[in-house]
RNA sequence: GCCCUUGUAGUUCAAUGGAUAGAACGAAGCUCUUCUAAGGCUUUGAUGUAGGUUCGAUUCCUACCAAGGGCACCA
């Protein structure tokens, strides 16, 4: 529709002998002023010395002269030389026909057809807990993957995880301080939250005591060496238990990884390379081995590949992994990694250091940065006053879904796996509600909405239709086109946006249009429902009513699936 | 000091250079002999400061102010 409206506009205008290479059309944002709309006569009006009212006047007679779309229905000039484009009655019942034709597939588009994409997300350490940085990552990262997917690209899900180094010899330090942690009774999970307590306490002797610190810098070198048997053997059940830990939450999640990589493994990779480009990109300063990119780009800065003791950094095992991807997935052609917006600068430099050696990869790497979760007061607990994880956080919200269901008829199973869904949907919608470069201002007080703005509110009206539909199943009123109402209603308005909007989140890599865009349909909805019995048999026009909500929830779930949130039929 | 982000109702967030700057939370008041009241309907309130570009600026540019992050052997 856009692009025919684009053209009725370039006709017009060539009648009238203007020419302008671009034609923006929107929609306006308040339904009276149409459903799109353009602004060409405002742009032009000063080129052709024309009040800008009159030349849209103008432009208007010429698109009511060449206009033979039944779907537009009137075209009219407002405000100051806006031309706005009212839509006809049977462009919304079409487009409504074509959601119910499409139902799982609806919003779907081709712009990334042929694409082979890699995401990076999520990255916890074994051996450290899974915090909320992770979770804040791991929504965004997922949300991301499925936008490309449902643009026509082939996406794999990659992991990339810190399985050595400093933190891990902190965490077996604590183990070994205190073996009550290493207790193998319980499931795994217990004896990775164990692993992650430990960790704690390593952390925190580290920064005061001069004799632990040497102490887990002794067992760290142990660990890289594999040379004490003792060591070794709780480093491999924990860093068996943390990993599985996380599989539990990536399940709740709802991620399923297509690869993981491990730190250990690309330090080698990576040194390999920095060695093999002495000279050419890397050189040595102080002992150390570093690439001055301030050389090239004054807004970069050099960094330490390897250091002094010889060890690799984590930017020479970041080109290692790089590396490494495009020979996992030798037909890739688009690299993202998604962090925090700290790691900004620093990927840069290797990103810098990387286009230099492989210049190939250079249009194929993409670093999608986010911001910070940040805690008003400054407190970093959760109520229950221990150190605030994904996990806690995910549980303490669940907690409160289950006191919200508490009269809702449910089995036991049911219960849980709903206030589970209901629970990640909050926390995830307040991650992606918002664009994701700010930092997200987390206030445990209020903590998880589950009114208004909020994840399970489009849930919840998910649900909503889907009791409608069940209604009609059972007084047999099937969606139908026979008899249309004359009015248009506000949701036929917005459900046929869909696409649009899932192309501008793709081509933007932004989660928070679909979020702004399925909240928006919902209140929609909502009002709908509140106002009118759907479901009547009595009514002629309940069919269509009918047809309206299927083809809300079909919108509905396909834009929760975007975000990565589930759509129970009941809560 | 330099570089990168970000400054919008009391609070948390929206707004491809356009129309009366939208929501939600909070506060006040209505609303379930209709399909889920986690809902609906009213009322209330904002573009950090100073310039510039433009027919038009929350959006682009400059300076300032404020917050966060980064700037050599941690990731």
């Amino acid at each position: 529709m856009q692009q025919e409206i684009k053209n009725l506009i370039k006709d017009a205008l060539l009648n009238l002998n203007i020419e302008v290479s671009d034609i923006v059309i929107e929609h306006p944002e308040d339904l009276k002023n149409g459903d799109y709309s353009t602004n060409v006569a405002l742009a032009i009006a000063k080129g052709v010395e024309r009040n800008p009212k009159e030349l849209a006047e103008k432009i208007v007679i010429e698109i009511n002269r060449l206009n033979v779309d039944k779907n537009i229905e009137k075209v009219e000039v407002a405000g100051f030389g806006f031309i706005n484009f009212h839509l006809s009655r049977e462009f919304f019942s079409k487009s409504i026909e074509e959601i119910l034709n499409k139902a799982g597939d609806v919003g779907k588009n081709e712009i990334l057809a042929g694409r082979r994409i890699m995401v990076e997300y999520t990255d916890p350490n074994p051996f450290k807990p899974f915090h909320i940085g992770h979770l804040m990552t791991n929504a965004i990262g997922e949300s991301i993957s499925r936008i490309l997917e449902h643009s026509g690209a082939i996406v794999s899900r990659a992991n990339y995880q810190g399985d050595i180094g400093l933190h891990v010899a902190k965490a077996i330090y604590g183990l070994l301080k205190d073996e009550k942690l290493q207790n193998k009774a319980g499931t795994h999970n217990t004896q990775a939250s164990n692993i992650g307590l430990a960790y704690v306490l390593g952390a925190e002797v580290y920064e005061i005591d001069e004799n632990a610190k040497k102490e887990i810098d002794e067992i760290n070198k142990k660990i890289y060496a594999r040379s004490d048997e003792k060591i070794n053997e709780i480093y491999d059940w924990g860093f068996k238990v943390t990993m599985e830990a996380f599989e539990d939450l990536y399940e709740m999640l709802g991620t399923k990884f297509n690869f993981y990589f491990l730190e250990s493994v690309m330090a080698p990779l990576g040194e390999e390379i920095v060695r093999g480009n002495m000279g050419k990109v890397f050189e040595e300063s102080d002992g150390a081995i570093v690439f001055k990119a301030e050389k090239l780009d004054s807004k970069l800065h050099t960094r330490v590949f390897i250091t002094s003791q010889g060890l690799p950094t984590y930017e020479t095992k970041e080109l290692g992994l790089t590396k490494e991807k495009f020979k996992t997935d030798p037909e890739m052609n688009l690299s993202i990694v998604v962090t925090a917006n700290e790691q900004m600068d620093y990927m840069r430099v290797v990103a810098k250091a990387l286009s230099l050696i492989h210049p190939e990869y250079g249009e194929m790497m993409k670093h999608i940065t986010h911001g910070m979760m940040r805690f008003v007061g400054g407190k970093m607990s959760s109520r229950k006053g221990n150190v605030i994880t994904g996990e806690s956080l995910l549980n303490d919200t669940k907690a409160d879904v289950l006191e919200k269901m508490i009269d809702r008829e449910f089995s036991n199973e049911e219960r849980e796996k709903i206030a589970s869904d209901v629970g990640v949907s909050a926390i995830k919608y307040s991650i992606l509600k918002q664009s994701i470069g700010g930092d997200i201002i987390y206030d445990f007080e209020k903590s998880i909405s589950f009114e208004g703005d909020s994840g399970p509110y489009l849930q919840y009206s998910y649900a909503r239709a889907n009791s409608v539909l069940e209604k009609a199943q059972k007084e047999n009123i099937l969606p139908d086109f026979e008899v249309v109402p004359s009015d248009i209603s506000e949701i036929e308005k917005l459900l046929y946006q869909f696409p649009e909007v899932v192309s501008r989140s793709s081509v933007e890599y932004e989660p928070h249009y679909i979020a702004n865009f399925l909240i928006e349909i919902a209140r929609s909805y909502n009002s709908f429902y509140g106002n009118t019995v759907i479901v009547n048999k009595d009514d002629k026009n309940s069919s269509y009513r009918v047809a309206l909500t299927y083809s809300f929830s079909f919108v509905m779930k396909a834009g929760l699936h975007l975000l990565g949130i589930k759509a129970p039929k009941k809560m």
